[in-house]
Formats: structure tokens, C-alpha cells, sequence
RNA sequence: GGCGACGUAGCCAAGUGGUAAGGCAGAGCUCUGCAAAAGCUCCAUUCCCCAGUUCGAAUCUGGGCGUCGCCUCCA
């Protein structure tokens, strides 16, 4: 049992897929014509626990994250820097991927993560299909849609073409017949990436029709539609909008998706993270200086279509919250709890309960914390498995980051050179003075053993002493 | 101007008619040479304001105030 929120019919309403126990996913991915940001991953991860819970569910999902390699900044950005466009795209998409890993995203390969350059017949059969259907047209510098044509437009978005034409901001482009139509092809100005379209004229295709084109062909070639389109919120429009009225004009059998789910936007700053104000927070330095678990346990504290404001001192406390799990989870572990994923029991119902109602992942979470009987840490495992909060070796020995490169040098500095760390390793410069502190508390030099440790503490290594000898983490 | 979301403790945040989850921070205690880590305990008579509906409202209705988003590339 779940319930979703589904844009299209602005309700709350139970999920059950076109076929099951098949479910048809496609979520709009990345443009890498600028550095990925931590607002990009909220939407992916939620995306990330939906399929996951899906399958818990027991059905078969099949996902799709497009990546659009084509688009004006990338060009305008080629430009600029005389680098080779794709370059960008690509140099952009690795980060992308990189981020995606570090954060323990579900993996996307060649099956469900299609490139739009790699769909240009088929996106060309569309657009000839629009214009065979009149909802389309050529105009000097592109092909255009026609929106007065289509009598949907504006649903999902709750907008009618009139409020539109009166909110329409000035428009730039000369040759479309209405300011409301938009782009499916934009014909090659010179030193423009380009395909030829035998007809009509060599171009690029506009950024909606990709969508259309590709769903179509990976999840919908009957044309009855598929079970779930997703997205960050605002791609409600003009995106989703514009993706409908090209698709759904040639279906068998709309809507396009059953249900439309998007995630709340990620501010920062109180202001919305985008391309255009540059005020994005790269996620790259982020997963340099944080647990990237911490970051996926953030996101899933807030519900996922909520905006957010993000902020880099909610990580670190979402980074101590995750510590209390991973000390349940410690203290399960070492009391030698069965420690195999059980995927039913108590406490799995109840995740269920609540990610039931809409994916209420906030309420998963507080139901972790509220720990878990040895009999049920297998089950304890599996929810948190289910949130993509997979536990590891590290969790057994808590430690947070690695230890800095330079460690060895920033001992020296705090404590002086009598200390004979030149060049050591950092794993070696800890033991060192952990060894050297050991020594003195031995002789119960309390100076000396405080002395160690607060360099260490600077250096961002906290010790620990227990009745078995002295642990250490690393602490920002 | 049109459309929409949100406003819950110092901070984040769940909760859509039955009497306020959870996390962070803070306080106390246990443990410790002292710490740290861990554990235990405490921490909103109250949910932006004002009216109303109801036996009963954070939750429903109306009206304010405030913040944000979409209407332009955007997850």
C-alpha cells in the first residue's frame, strides 16, 4: 500500500501501477551545462528511496533518468572557453556520477539513463508527427509547437491560457506565431552542433521533446502511457506541461503518466538554487567535508515535496543524528544480535505505515531512532537498507572522515619537533602519540597525557579510552 | 497581476478532527584520572494572528500578517 501525491489530479491517492507487478518510472535528469548542486541530489535521492520502496513493495521497476547533452549553455559555454561543447557536457556528467556513487544512489547504466543526443531519430519522427497533426509548425529559425492547439495545455500546472498570455514575459523570438509556443527544433546557426532533419533543415533539438521522445520509446511504445513521471517541482512548467502536449496528441490512450511526483525545491540562502543566479552550493565540496550518508539522512528528515532551506550547519547536525544510529546499530552488532535483513516484522510494518502515507520518510526515521529489540536489528537493518543508509564496516568503527594527508606535519606543529613524526604516515603519526600519551598516563602525567590529546583534538582526531586501550576518530 | 506552497520548542522537523513523533543544541546523572564516546533522565498546557464551525481544531472555514516558489534556463 502507497499513497502518492500526484500533481496532475492535485490529490493524495493510492499508487497501483498500469501492469503490474511492472512499474514504469521516468525522471527528468541532469543538464551538465554547469556544476551539479546539492538541490539536483535532494530530488535524485528521494527518487532513489521511491524505487527502492517500490521494490520492497515487490514490484519491478524499471527507471529512467535521461541526461540532457544538449542545450544552449553548453554551446554558449563552448564558446566562451573554446573548449569542444561535448567536453563540457561530459566533464559536468562525471561529477554528476561521482556525487550520485558517493551518495549511495541506486546505480543508473546504459539501460535507464539514455542520452538525448542519442535519441535524435526517434525525436524526429515526433516532431514530424506534431507537424503531420498540425500541432506543430516550421518557422525560420526553428519548429515551433503550437500551444493554442492543444486543448490540455495548462492542466497540470493549473494554468489557463489566458492567465499565461497575461503573465508572458517579453518575448525575445520574432518568428513564432504565440509567445506561449516553444521550441521542439532549433535550427544550426553557424559553428552550432548539429543534425541534419532531411526535410526541414540540420538543427538540435529543443530541451522538451527529448523527454517525450525518449519516454515514449523506453517505457510507452503502445502509447497507453506509463506509472510515475518525476521531477523537481519546477519542471512543472513550462517542462512537464510542454512534454504533455507533445506527447499525449499522439497516444493511444493518455495521460501521458498516471502520476506526476516532484520534489520540493532546496533554497538556499532562502532563495531558490539555480543556473541562472549562480547561488548554488556544488555538491563536490560538500561530500569532501561531510558523511555523505549525513546528507541522505537530511534530506530524508524533510518531507520530499516541502521546500527546504539548506543550509551547511544542518548537515553537521544531521551528521550527530546519524551517529545515534550508527551507535543502536553498534551496540545491536556487538551484542552479537542476528544481524541478517529481515524484510517483515513489527518494526518493518510500521516504516510501512508511514512511508505508506506518501513516503513519509521523516517518520521512518524517527521510528530508527526509537531503537530496536536484538530480535529485530535484522529488520532494524533492512529499513535502514530501504533508505539507503546501508550500514558498513565504518559504522562499526564510527568513524567519520578520513584522516587528513597532512596530519603528521600539523602534530609536529602542536607539539613541537621533539616529537619524531617527519614523514610518517597519518595512521602512523596516531598510533605514535597515541602510544607517547599511553606512556605517560601510565605514569600518570596527566599534563603530558592532556597535552597529546588536545593536539590531536586540533588536528581533528578525538580520542576515546575505554578498558581495552584508546580509539580514536576524526572529527571536523 | 495570476497560480501555488509553507508558517509547530533556541534550530531542523513529523503530525489533516480526539488532546503535540523524532533529530540537533542545552541541562542533570552514570561511566572516566579528567575528558570523549555511550547510556539514562529532563526540555512546547501548546502549534503566526483574529474570528467561526464542532462535544472537541495544530489539523476544517473565512479574514489578516509573513516567507518562498512558478508564470524565463532550472532538480
Amino acid at each position: 500500500m502507497l499513497k502518492l501525491y500526484n500533481t496532475r489530479t492535485r490529490r493524495v491517492e493510492e499508487f497501483r501501477p498500469l501492469h503490474p507487478p511492472h512499474v514504469r518510472i521516468y525522471v527528468c535528469g541532469l543538464t551538465p551545462s554547469a556544476e551539479p548542486h546539492i538541490g539536483h541530489f535532494r530530488t535524485y535521492l528521494f527518487f532513489d528511496v521511491l524505487r527502492r520502496y517500490l521494490e520492497h513493495l515487490g514490484y519491478d521497476v524499471r527507471y529512467v533518468q535521461n541526461v540532457t547533452d544538449i542545450d544552449d549553455r553548453s554551446i554558449a559555454r563552448a564558446m566562451d572557453t573554446g573548449e569542444h561543447w561535448y567536453d563540457i557536457v561530459r566533464g559536468f556528467y562525471a561529477m554528476f556520477k561521482d556525487a550520485w556513487r558517493k551518495l549511495g544512489l541506486l546505480p543508473l547504466d546504459a539501460h535507464n539513463e539514455p542520452y538525448a543526443t542519442r535519441f535524435i531519430p526517434q525525436i524526429q519522427i515526433m516532431i514530424s508527427e506534431l507537424i503531420g497533426r498540425d500541432l506543430a509548425y516550421v518557422a525560420r529559425d526553428g519548429i515551433y509547437y503550437r500551444v493554442s492547439k492543444f486543448a490540455g495545455y495548462g492542466a497540470l500546472s493549473n494554468r489557463n491560457l489566458e492567465e499565461l498570455q497575461a503573465g508572458a514575459r517579453i518575448e525575445i523570438d520574432e518568428f513564432k506565431e504565440d509567445p506561449l509556443d516553444f521550441a521542439l527544433w532549433k535550427f544550426a546557426k553557424p559553428g552550432e552542433p548539429n543534425w541534419p532533419f532531411e526535410g526541414y533543415g540540420a538543427g538540435r533539438p529543443g530541451w522538451h521533446i527529448e523527454c517525450s521522445a525518449m519516454a515514449r520509446e523506453l517505457l510507452d511504445q503502445e502509447g497507453c502511457g506509463f506509472d510515475i513521471h518525476g521531477g523537481g517541482a519546477d519542471l512543472i512548467f513550462p517542462h512537464h506541461e510542454n512534454e504533455i502536449a507533445q506527447s499525449e496528441p499522439l497516444m493511444r490512450s493518455p495521460p501521458m503518466s498516471n502520476f506526476w511526483v516532484h520534489g520540493g525545491l532546496l533554497l538556499h540562502e532562502s532563495k531558490k538554487m539555480s543556473k541562472s543566479l549562480g547561488n548554488f552550493e556544488p555538491v563536490g565540496g560538500l561530500l569532501e567535508r561531510h558523511d555523505p550518508q549525513a546528507i541522505r539522512l537530511l534530506f530524508l528528515q524533510t518531507g520530499y515535496s516541502k521546500v527546504m532551506n539548506f543550509t551547511e550547519g544542518s548537515i553537521t547536525a544531521a551528521a550527530a543524528g546519524l551517529q545515534r544510529l550508527k551507535a543502536t546499530y553498534r551496540s545491536l552488532a556487538l551484542a552479537g544480535a542476528p544481524s541478517t535483513p529481515q524484510s517483515s516484522g513489527a518494526l518493518v510494518a510500521r516504516i510501512e505505515q508511514v512511508m505508506g502515507e506518501d513516503m513519509n520518510t521523516a517518520a521512518a526515521i524517527a521510528e530508527l531512532h526509537r531503537g530496536a529489540a536484538p530480535e529485530e536489528f535484522g529488520q532494524f537493518i533492512y529499513a535502514l537498507q530501504l533508505l539507503g543508509l546501508s550500514p558498513s564496516q565504518q559504522w562499526m568503527e564510527h568513524a567519520q572522515l578520513e584522516l587528513p594527508d597532512d596530519l603528521a606535519q600539523k602534530l609536529v606543529r602542536e607539539l613541537g619537533p621533539t616529537v619524531a613524526l617527519n614523514g610518517a604516515e597519518p595512521q602512523e603519526a596516531v598510533a605514535h602519540v597515541i602510544a607517547l600519551r599511553t606512556k605517560a598516563r601510565a605514569q600518570k602525567d596527566w599534563t603530558e597525557s592532556d597535552r597529546l590529546r588536545d593536539a590531536l583534538a586540533r588536528a581533528g582526531v578525538a580520542l576515546e579510552d575505554s578498558k581495552d586501550g584508546t580509539t580514536w576518530t576524526v572529527r571536523p
